[in-house]
DNA sequence: CTGAAAGCGCTTACAG
DNA sequence: CTGAAAGCGCTTACAG
């Protein structure tokens, strides 16, 4: 007597279609080696039942281990900020282990663009199965994109975005929003008659991000008939000395500045400016919760930081090669984080 | 002659301590039937090998489904805002399916303090596993816990937390710092002659999550020798017009009022009446974000929302039960909620 | 192009 | 108190 019960899965399948279970695996996975007509009787029965493969039994029974590759800027003297995506990708990996995947972190110099370009030969000649990347070099990720593309390797980008370059999935701010967001908090008890600062403190010439953030700051004075008068100041050295320089002369011109914004996480600078020269009084929001900001926002130089959850950040960009490569589930091409606002008063709670 | 090579997990414990894996698996789970010196055996060689055991492995052979319960209040006319952590809880759900935990959803009337005892006595009767808790109801709420602790049933509460209950776990707001925010954000540009208004809409006279909200309010004001006076107002009617009634009469009475904060999600009645009064240039600060909220924001009569993602909530909440009954992690007891702000301007990028 | 068999690391009756 | 054996739902050589 043959057995009644109806079985589970891929021996449910082989049995309707009166194949093995291996030719069964052999369809769901796409693998060579099937004729045509088996494949199309099978493909129908997994559709039929609804079939849903049970990740934990392939997991299990695959010893194939999958490896991700993280590449981030270091942490450095100027800022820690990517400590908090680093966070979120071990989280993830955390998790992962579990089904088999194991994450490598490669680090860059956000000073040194052949540093950038080191670390992604890395990365691509150790072969991995998937690639979360910060696409701080323009030129560098186009090549980095069109290799990834030629080897079918689902790449991620994180905290900016290069557009048309095929990315899986890009997770990180709207940038543009994040800055009409920066003027409608600095504007929120401005002075009609107070002139506005933009501060932009970076020793890279081109950074398309900051240009986004000021476009959205200065879009939100247009939609909103702001009548303050905007002055912008670039700054290319990074240093106290510098910026104090520079700010300091900007004051001399302009004496009626009610408000700055900086269009980075180098906002801590321009407090310990504004403190320094006793000008607290004037309005400052920047960006991104990092310890040294956190201090000025504690001591009231600080208004408000805008921030864009980088742990999620790192987290969900894992996540999202776990998805393609071990869920084989769809993955949003777009993700957008919030755009949080940070005070003296809730920032104990930010960081999780 | 034997196998030579080391194996894994609970095959290599066996081998070790020169028993069978049904024993390892006996002293793994604390099962009872071995004899003390065996137990302390094997016990010794996991701790050796730090050993973590498999979960894939686990939940896959066993097949002993874990069930947990949600109770939470339903979805009502007046507010959507228990849509989001039930959100969260379908995504948990979604997760959890994998690894055979199965989740039932038990909604109350929060209107109905004995739809709540209702539902209480359904999930105790149904023997879950585990529970997540939306503790509205204080005595309810104690009795609950006292039998959850009797039956040994792990409970976690989100969005309101009553302390010494011995929950597993609270997740949300910490109230007291997050009406703290609120009075940050409301006086921020509040000019000192102003009067502020505190408003209290709820038909629950004791209300304790409103007190500890209304009392970090109160704080921020003393902290920062705010010079406004503040008038507070209690609606116990939730009806728009008996909202309307209520406030013109306190308008009338206080002429200079520049700014009010109401306690809870209700803004939106406030808004409206603020709008249909032509007051809108008084500042409005309220609770979460729910769609006539929003459409506030959008109107520029509600200023700022603040939000302790709902659905985050219900998404932790239900993994911290997870934690504890499959993976038998440690799970950490209070879990405060970042104290979100929105506005106009960031909130479409608010809710995922 | 296809299948029989072993195995992933656990758990579960069942038997003693 | 303990163990042998079967099985969870897949995947993987290997053989034909």
């Amino acid at each position: 007597m043959e057995k009644e019960n109806e079985l589970f899965g891929v021996k449910e399948i082989a049995r309707r279609a009166n194949v093995s279970t291996a030719t069964v695996d052999r369809v769901l996975h796409n693998r060579t080696g099937v004729s045509e007509k088996t494949k199309a009787k099978i493909n129908a029965i997994i559709k039929e039942m609804d079939y849903q493969p049970n990740i934990l039994a392939s997991r299990l029974a695959s010893k194939k281990i999958i490896s991700l590759a993280a590449l981030l800027p270091d942490v450095s003297e100027e800022t820690d900020f990517w400590s908090a995506p680093l966070n979120g990708i071990r989280r993830a990996e955390a998790e992962m282990k579990q089904y088999g995947v194991q994450v490598q972190v490669f680090l860059f110099d956000l000073n040194n663009k052949d540093s950038f370009a080191d670390q992604i030969r890395l990365v691509l000649d150790a072969g991995f199965h998937g690639i979360l990347i910060s696409p701080s070099f323009i030129e560098e990720t186009r090549k980095f994109a069109a290799e990834c593309v030629r080897r079918k390797i689902p790449y991620v980008f994180i905290d900016s975005d290069i557009p048309d370059l095929h990315s899986l999935s890009y997770i990180g701010p709207h940038l543009r929003k994040s800055g009409y967001v920066g003027a409608k908090l600095l504007t929120y008890r401005l002075e009609p008659e107070k002139k506005v600062l933009i501060i932009n403190i970076s020793k890279e010439i081109d950074n398309f991000n900051y240009l986004e953030i000021e476009d959205g700051f200065r879009a939100y004075f247009n939609d909103n008939n702001q009548p303050n008068e905007i002055v912008r100041i670039d700054i290319r050295e990074t240093d106290y000395q510098s910026v104090a320089r520079h700010l300091t002369y900007v004051f001399h011109l302009n004496k009626d500045i009610g408000a700055a914004f900086v269009t980075n996480s180098r906002v801590h600078t321009v407090a310990s400016f504004l403190k320094n020269s006793h000008r607290t009084h004037v309005s400052l929001i920047g960006y991104d919760f990092v310890k040294e900001n956190v201090d000025y926002l504690e001591d009231n130089v600080i208004d408000f930081l805008i921030c864009h959850r980088p742990d999620d950040q790192g987290y969900r960009g894992m996540m999202a090669l776990y998805q393609t490569l071990v869920v084989n589930a769809p993955v949003t091409k777009q993700n957008y984080m919030p755009i949080d606002i940070v005070t003296k008063e809730n920032y104990e709670f930010y960081q999780n």
